[in-house]
DNA sequence: ACTCGAGCTTAACGTATGTTGGGAGCCTCC
DNA sequence: GGAGGCTCCCAACATACGTTAAGCTCGAGT
C-alpha cells in the first residue's frame, strides 16, 4: 500500500513525466483547489452532451471513455489511470462528444475551468504541459484504434496490459509485476470491441500460455517480454519524458 | 471546379468552421509562408520516429494518419481533407508516432513550427484555436473507434462518407451530393480494418440499397437520411460552429 | 488500336468471434 | 447462514469477415 499521496501530488507526478515542471510551477499545481469525491461504477462522471466547467482528475481506481451506439453497443476508447486528467479537453471543446465513467470504484477531484484557464494564463509552460497531454490522449487513441482495427483479442488485451503497466509505473503504482485492477471482464470485453464470452476466453488463453495471471482484483504479469512480443506493443506512443521513478 | 484559392485560405475557412478569427487574425494566418509540394500516393509525407521541424496542411486531395502492425497490417486512423493540418500535434510532441501519406496525388503546404509558434505567441486565440484543432482531431478518432469496435463494415462505410460530406462541405468543396474522391478501394479497407475484398462487398451493398454510387473518382450520396442512418451518424463530434459556408 | 498492369469483382472455403443458454463460484444483505 | 445477484466459465451453434485465387475492367502508354 502506497502511504497517502496528496491528491495534487498524482498530477504533478503525472505532468512531470511528460514535460519538465519548475518549482514554481509545482507550487502553483499544488496550490489548485481539488474537490474530492468518491464514486461507484454505474455513476457517471460526465454524460454525453452535457457543457462541463470543471475537469476530474482521477486519484484512485480506474475511470473510462466511452461512446454508445444507437443499438446499445458500448465503446471504450481509453482508460485512466490516478493523475490522468480524462476531461482535459472541456476546456476547449464545449460539449461533451463523451461519456466519463468509472470503471472500479474510484475518487476523483474536481477542478474549475477558470482555475486551470489562470494557471495556464500565469504559466504558459504549464499550458503547453496540458496542451501535451491532450496530444498523447490523441496518440493513445492511436495506438488502442491500430490494435482494435488490426490485431486479433489475444494481441489486444496483451497490449493493454503492457500499456497500463507503463503508465502506472510512471505514477508509482505498481507493485512488483502486479497491480491493483478491479475491473470487471464485460467492461473489458466493451474497450476490445468484442463481446465478455470471448473476453473470458482470451484471458483464459492468456494465462495457459503463462503471461498473465488475472483474478478479480490483480492483474499479474508473468512473462512481460512474451507479453510485449503478444501486444506488438511498444511504448514510444506514450511519450514519456523519463521512465518509471522507483 | 472550385476557381483558384488562395492556399492560406483553406486553412483560414478551415479555422473559422471551428473558432472565431479575427480580422487582425486573418491577417497574421494569410501572411505564414507556405511552401509547396505535389506528391502522389506512395510518397510519405512524414514517417513515423522522424522529429518534424514544420508542419503540413493539405491543399488538395487527401492525406492520411497510419500506423503498421508488426506483421504488416496497416491501419489508416485519419483522413484529411484540404484545409487540415495533418501533423500539427508535431508542435508539441517531438517523435512522430504514426505515419502521415497522401491517398491520392495531392499537394500540401510546409510551415516552419518557429512560425506557428510566433503566431501563437503573438495572438494566443489563434494558439487555442490550433488547441482546439488537435481535440477535434482527438474527437474524430474517438469516433472512429465507436465505429471500428462496434459497428459492421457496411456502418463503418456509411458513417466515413458522412463524415467526409461534412467536412468538405466545411471548406466548400463539395459539388452537390457528390465529391471527388480518388481513393483506391485497398486503401479504405486498411481505414475500416477489413479486407480490401471485404470492401468491394461493402460497396456493392451501399450501391445495390440504394445509398450510394461510387466511382474510381467520386462518391455521390444517393439518399442522404438512409445513409446517416446506417452510419449511425450524428455530427456533434466534428464541433462544428456553424454549417456548411455556401 | 493494342498491350499491360493496377484496381475491382466474384466465388469457394476457412476461422475468429458473436450469441444463446446453462451452471458454478463468490459477495452482500437480510 | 441462506437467498439472491453478480461475475465468470463452458459448450453448441451461427455468422461476418478473411484468404486465396481466378477473371474482369479500365485507363495509360506506345
Amino acid at each position: 500500500m502506497t502511504r497517502s499521496i496528496s491528491p495534487n501530488d498524482l498530477l504533478i507526478r503525472r505532468l512531470q513525466s511528460i514535460h519538465t515542471v519548475s518549482k514554481e510551477e509545482i507550487r502553483a499545481l499544488r496550490d489548485l483547489p481539488l474537490e474530492i469525491a468518491s464514486l461507484g461504477p454505474g455513476h457517471d462522471i460526465v454524460r454525453m452532451g452535457e457543457r462541463p466547467t470543471q475537469c476530474c482528475v482521477v486519484i484512485e481506481g480506474f475511470t473510462c471513455i466511452y461512446k454508445l451506439t444507437s443499438d446499445g453497443g458500448r465503446q471504450i476508447m481509453a482508460i485512466h489511470v490516478p493523475g490522468d486528467i480524462p476531461d482535459i479537453q472541456s476546456l476547449h471543446l464545449g460539449v461533451m462528444d463523451f461519456g466519463l465513467a468509472p470503471i472500479s470504484s474510484c475518487t476523483v477531484g474536481y477542478i474549475p475551468h477558470e482555475k486551470i484557464q489562470q494557471v495556464c494564463d500565469n504559466y504558459p509552460r504549464l499550458g503547453v504541459a496540458l496542451w501535451r497531454e491532450t496530444l498523447i490522449d490523441a496518440a493513445i487513441y492511436r495506438d488502442w484504434m491500430l490494435n482494435i482495427g488490426q490485431c486479433e483479442a489475444f494481441g489486444r488485451v496483451a497490449h493493454l496490459v503492457c500499456e497500463l503497466v507503463i503508465r502506472l509505473k510512471a505514477v508509482g503504482l505498481t507493485e512488483g509485476d502486479s497491480f491493483k485492477f478491479p475491473v470487471t471482464q464485460a467492461n473489458l470485453a466493451d474497450a476490445f470491441g468484442i463481446s465478455s464470452v470471448h473476453m473470458s476466453r482470451v484471458y483464459g488463453m492468456l494465462a495457459q500460455q503463462g503471461l498473465l495471471k488475472v483474478t478479480r482484483t490483480h492483474v499479474t504479469v508473468l512473462d512481460w517480454d512474451e507479453l510485449q512480443e503478444a501486444g506488438d506493443f511498444d511504448p514510444t506512443y506514450l511519450h514519456l519524458e523519463r521512465n518509471t521513478p522507483a
